[in-house]
DNA sequence: TCTGGGGTCCTTGCTCTT
DNA sequence: TCTGAAGAGCAAGGACCC
């Protein structure tokens, strides 16, 4: 057994089901109850369940239409990454008060390295070790309790590696400290799923080769690995096994690509409505790498047909960019081909996605190119209405009865058009044709600005098209003039269940109001989880 | 009603250059 | 001048993570 530490002061913080405690926190009414967050769209996902849904069998990654029917009394709402991002930045402070070597793989997840924290008497003996571990990461759990409300858990071992299995091991609100020394005792009944980078697609082919569990991973030799997994991911799964892990927590890692996807609520099948998605793509993905101040070289489509056939197609240039003129001239030189690659076996494109990777931290000035491109360009504008372009064999389309969606003529309401009702402890709303859902406040700043972590399941583009349709989803926080703070429990046409209650209240009453009420207005969930916090932390101080 | 969105890393096959 | 080997860079796809 090779460590390269002799004390477990490398620390994996991991923060319970995260999304549906901030949201537990926020919505009384919803502690003890089983909450889901993630996609509430036709096509949506689970992103995160809380642990009372999970009896259910509700987990990440799950359809939302399989949860429903797991679980048809949970609470399903949309991710308010604001809220997540403000508890995230509190939590990560806590842990640079600790050491200046954190770590961040997400927004609820982090390494920490606490080696400086250690006297030479606690790395003396693996116990005196383990014991200052236990205690450094139980007082870092306490803190991020009393600051948050939030339960972590956490591991504590030599390396990375048994750290992050560790944090895994008893959760939720778990500590696991690992004695160095003890570490591959400690590995070898474990499941090869519980290694990172295992996923069922590597579980399935070292099962066929014998091993299910590290112990029985451990007794295959590297020439072994290496033929049925290739030269590089055998060779670090061998070392795995033996828990051979000496990367140092590292707390800048670089950007290495950007990009922007959207599932469509329906299949698109008409060109023209394909390219403005693109287009719409790629204006979204200019706009996050001017905010980053990022450029790449390297410009990537991609193309989801309906049986899930995935296409990708790249380009690179000689110098980097950030201009959605030259992206999108790219893109469109890219489409055509993908989009008959993927749509081969069966009309209707399920996904769109466009990326760009190979960064740089500035955009290189290339004028010709740029010319090339606007030129280019113009004559997509032209010309991308005709369907006959869409075709490789130059038959011509794919057909175009599909657009319904589309109807509005601006392509940024076309998408996830579905089912935007609510949370299914909200009362059956009688549909009254009379009242059309109108006009709230723009929600602002409920995108994070991303620099890791998952992002909304299924959801981006339903909560696009419902701020651009006025219509609230479930889980948004609004205030009403006369009744205060609450969140949207969901909504039928022109009628919105509104719980009013608040992160600092005890469980609220429900009422249903009509969308158009004046006095009701959407707020920014990053405002509401800052006024939380700062309510917390005036709690904590005077103690 | 099955399967999101943003990432990273790796493999394979091909082309180009030296 | 031709040819082959090796390596770099690119393109496409797949697996995995949260």
């Amino acid at each position: 057994m090779e460590h390269v530490r002799s004390a477990p002061s490398i620390l994996h913080v991991d923060l319970d089901a995260f999304y549906a405690s901030v949201e537990q926190l926020h919505k009384p009414s919803l502690r003890g109850k089983p909450v889901i967050v993630g996609g509430v769209g036709v096509r949506g996902v689970v992103s995160t369940a809380s642990y009372e849904a999970r009896v259910f069998g509700v987990h990440s990654a799950l359809a939302t239409g399989i949860a429903r029917r797991r679980a048809p009394n949970a609470a399903y709402l949309i991710p308010r990454f604001g809220a997540y991002q403000a508890y995230s930045e509190v939590v990560m402070g806590l842990m640079h008060d600790l050491s200046p070597l954190v770590e961040p793989l997400s927004l609820d997840e982090a390494f920490l390295d606490i080696a400086h924290l250690f006297e030479p008497e606690d790395v003396a003996t693996p116990e005196a070790g383990s014991r200052r571990a236990r205690e450094i990461a139980g007082e870092l759990r306490d803190r991020i309790k009393a600051a948050t409300g939030l339960t972590a858990s956490v591991g504590a071992a030599s390396s990375k590696l048994v750290a992050k299995i560790a944090s895994d091991a008893e959760k939720p609100d778990g500590l696991v400290v690992v004695r160095p020394g003890a570490e591959q005792e400690w590995l070898d009944p474990l499941p090869v799923r519980a290694l990172w980078g295992v996923g069922p697609a590597t579980a399935e082919r070292l099962r066929k080769i014998g091993a299910t569990t590290v112990a029985e991973l451990r007794t295959l030799s590297r020439q072994e690995l290496v033929a049925v997994l290739g030269a590089s991911y055998g060779a670090s799964l061998y070392a795995i096994a033996r828990g051979m892990d000496d990367r140092d927590v590292s707390p800048d890692r670089e950007l290495k690509s950007v990009s922007v996807e959207d599932t469509f609520a329906e299949d698109l099948l008409d060109p023209a409505t394909v390219a403005a998605e693109m287009d719409r793509l790629v204006n979204r993905l200019g706009s996050r790498l001017r905010k980053a101040g990022r450029s790449g070289r390297t410009i990537s489509i991609k193309v989801r047909g309906h049986d899930f056939t995935t296409v990708s197609r790249s380009e690179t240039a000689v110098g980097p960019t950030d201009d959605p003129v030259v992206i999108r001239a790219a893109a469109h030189r890219m489409l055509p081909g993908a989009v008959a690659a993927a749509t081969q076996a069966v009309p209707g494109v399920r996904l769109l996605g466009v990326g760009v990777s190979s960064l740089a931290e500035w955009a290189q000035l290339d004028l010709f190119a740029e010319a090339e491109a606007e030129a280019e360009a113009e004559m997509l504008d032209e010309d991308d209405l005709d369907p006959r372009l869409w075709s490789d064999d130059g038959e011509g389309g794919e057909g175009s009865e599909e657009g319904e969606a589309h109807n509005a003529g601006d392509a940024d309401d076309a998408h996830n058009a579905g089912d935007a009702d609510g949370a299914a402890v909200a009362e059956e709303l009688p549909l009254d044709p009379a009242h059309i859902a109108t006009p709230v406040h723009t929600v602002e700043g409920e995108r994070s600005p991303r620099q890791f972590g998952p992002l909304p399941p299924g959801t981006r583009g339903a909560v696009e098209s419902a701020r651009a349709d006025r219509r609230f989803l479930p889980g948004q926080d609004v205030e009403h003039d006369e009744h205060g703070p609450g969140w949207v429990q969901g909504s039928g046409l022109g009628r919105v269940t509104v719980r009013f209650e608040s992160p600092w209240s005890g469980p609220g009453r429900i009422k249903t109001l009509r969308a158009e009420d004046e006095a009701l207005r959407l707020v920014d969930s990053a405002v509401v989880a800052r006024d939380a916090l700062e309510r917390a932390a005036a709690r904590e101080a005077p103690s």
